[in-house]
RNA sequence: CGGGGCGUGGCUCAGCCUGGUAGAGCGCUGCGUUCGGGACGCAGAGGUCGCAAGUUCAAAUCUUGUCGCCCCGACCA
């Protein structure tokens, strides 16, 4: 590589010779997408999120647009997840999206938590300034923070809707954005600004609370494989790790394909740690006042990155078929005179596929009917992950057969008409459970048992750093506190301690102590 | 907040060292040729070179200040 040439711009550089003479045109290139996920992955999964055409940053910091591609996807996981609430015994509502400063204050390791990053207004109005522009004016007596999350002001409101035990539980979700004032940030894994929910349930007792906490972390582990086709492990958080405040979070872990872990989804059992804070108590049975129990539980945007992640690959976006916004999209091949004719085929094509369901809804098909060339229209949708892509032309009216293309099998090809649109259903079944098994294979593939510290070493910080992650770990410890300058060095963290995976005590890799806690350790987002 | 880098048509950037009044590719518009595969030709629209001072006959180019963004670290769904 040149001197001074920034490794993140090698890619740009043609490897292949040229000849002074006949300026060779560029070759096309081998995959859509460049750099490829091996060449550089960060820079992949944001080429990926332009191709796909699901956001792009706007002109303030760390705060991205979602475009509607992007939107639709979001959309389809709102739906099935709220469904799932529901079916749950959940129910909605709305909270503000100013928080009173005081209010964050009332529970200490919340404050500690989230006081370094958030977003205060101070001001209600604006004036001219003297030197032109405006200014802030009207200061307000008591600053408001822009939510972070919402325990605080929920809590507050929950005081004064509990008072006795039969007031309980309290089972409300909210869907919302929230401001965390990060600084670094990147597209739909760490924004400023996000979309989310947060449930927030509030119960009589302990153990109604924890069997709450862990039924919600199993419908973000449900949702997470039945619907993304991203496998997940289910744990929980070591002290350091936990939600500020919380006693207990559970969370889903999946590995992306570099191999780095990301946190999917949290389910907290806050105990009463906030009730206390915030004065929620009830009445109980017996005539005694007692403090409530909490939880709160969420996933975000985020999904939408670890979606990308999961499936994706060097052409774009891959969809798992059950949130795709588009199933199947017809492509019309046509030159002159046929175009008519072909019209009317690809539209009764698309009536005979809308008719088939799949996942016990009708599959969502369109026809890109756009004058551009069928090239430049095949890469369009490969690129935003379209499950099945569709071609009919005049050959195939004629044979009573369609071209199509599959987005995880790398050649298209022919089939006749009518088993194409009878089999349509199965074929985007068979999708979504082969891209959950390849992920599944992935993670299988790259997860070890570790006893030892030189095998731990060895395993996150072999060949490559920057590119090679190791992968996931599986350890017993004994102290967290003990393993905190080796995880630092390595850059490496504790995921979770997954749920039962901790039932024969063992012996720390570390400091060979006996062990009860057998965690998973990874590099992470 | 520490350490680097960058602000030039919609996008990606060249030009800056060695001041002389703005370029390329892509995209966009029109016309034509193409058309089972991310086409090609011709014509065209589009920029007070981040902002402000200074040096100079003359500043995208030199100086100072300022604002914004990106990358690398400390924090994180």
């Amino acid at each position: 590589m040149p001197r001074g040439v920034p490794e993140s711009f090698a890619r740009f550089i043609s490897p292949l010779p040229r000849t002074p003479f006949a300026p060779t045109p560029m070759p096309a290139p081998k995959t859509a997408i460049s750099p490829t996920r091996e060449v550089d992955y960060p820079e992949w999964y944001q080429q990926v999120i332009k191709a796909a055409d699901l956001a792009e940053n706007s002109s303030v910091r760390g705060c991205m647009v979602i475009k509607p591609w992007g939107y639709q996807l979001w959309e389809n996981i709102q739906r099935a997840l709220d469904d799932m609430f529901k079916a749950t015994g959940h129910q909605n509502a709305y909270f503000p999206l100013f928080i009173p400063m005081s209010y964050l204050e009332k529970e200490a390791e919340h404050v500690e938590g989230f006081a370094k990053e958030c977003a205060v207004v101070t001001h209600h109005r604006l004036e001219p300034n003297p030197d032109g522009g405006l200014r802030p004016a009207g200061k307000l007596e008591e600053p408001l923070i822009v939510r972070p999350t919402s325990e605080t002001i929920i809590g507050a409101t929950y005081a004064k809707w509990v008072q006795s035990y039969r007031d309980l539980p309290i089972l409300i979700n909210q869907w919302a954005n929230v401001v965390r004032w990060e600084m670094r940030t990147r597209m739909f894994l760490r924004t400023a600004e996000f979309l989310w929910q947060e449930g927030h349930t509030v119960h009589a007792t302990a153990a109604e609370a924890i069997a709450e906490t862990e039924k919600m972390v199993d419908v973000y582990r449900d949702f997470a494989q039945d619907w993304m086709a991203m496998p997940v492990i289910v744990g929980s958080k070591t002290a350091k790790e936990r939600f500020p405040g919380a006693v207990d979070t559970l969370s889903i872990e999946a590995m992306m394909q570099d191999r780095k872990a990301l946190q999917a989804g949290t389910s907290h059992f806050l105990g009463q740690n906030f009730a206390k804070a915030q004065d929620i108590k009830f009445q109980s049975e017996k005539g005694g006042v007692e403090h409530a129990w909490t939880t709160s539980w969420g996933v975000s945007t985020r999904l939408v990155g670890a979606l990308i992640m999961t499936h994706s690959d060097d052409d774009g976006l891959v969809l798992p078929p059950r949130l795709a916004p588009t199933h199947v999209v017809i492509q019309p091949i046509y030159k002159g005179d046929s175009r008519a004719e072909v019209m009317a085929e690809a539209q009764s094509l698309r009536d005979e596929i809308a008719a088939q369901s799949y996942a016990g809804a009708p599959v969502r098909v369109t026809i890109d009917d756009r004058d551009i060339r069928g090239g430049e229209k095949k890469w369009y949708h490969v690129k935003r992950g379209v499950p099945i892509r569709l071609e009919i032309g005049p050959k195939d009216i004629a044979a009573g057969t369609v071209f199509c293309g599959i987005r995880n099998q790398p050649k298209s090809f022919g089939i006749s008409r009518s088993e194409l649109v009878s089999t349509i259903g199965t074929k985007l079944e068979t999708l979504q459970s082969e891209l959950f098994a390849a992920a599944l294979h992935l993670r299988e593939s790259n997860t070890v048992t570790i006893t030892n510290e030189a095998d731990f070493r060895d395993f996150f910080s072999t060949q490559n750093e920057d590119k090679i992650h190791g992968g996931f770990a599986h350890a017993y410890f004994a102290d967290e506190d003990a393993l905190e300058p080796l995880l630092k060095e390595l850059k490496v963290t504790i995921r979770c301690v997954p749920r039962g995976d901790n039932t024969t005590p063992g012996t720390c890799f570390l400091t060979g102590r006996p062990a009860e806690k057998k965690a998973v350790f990874a590099k992470a987002y």
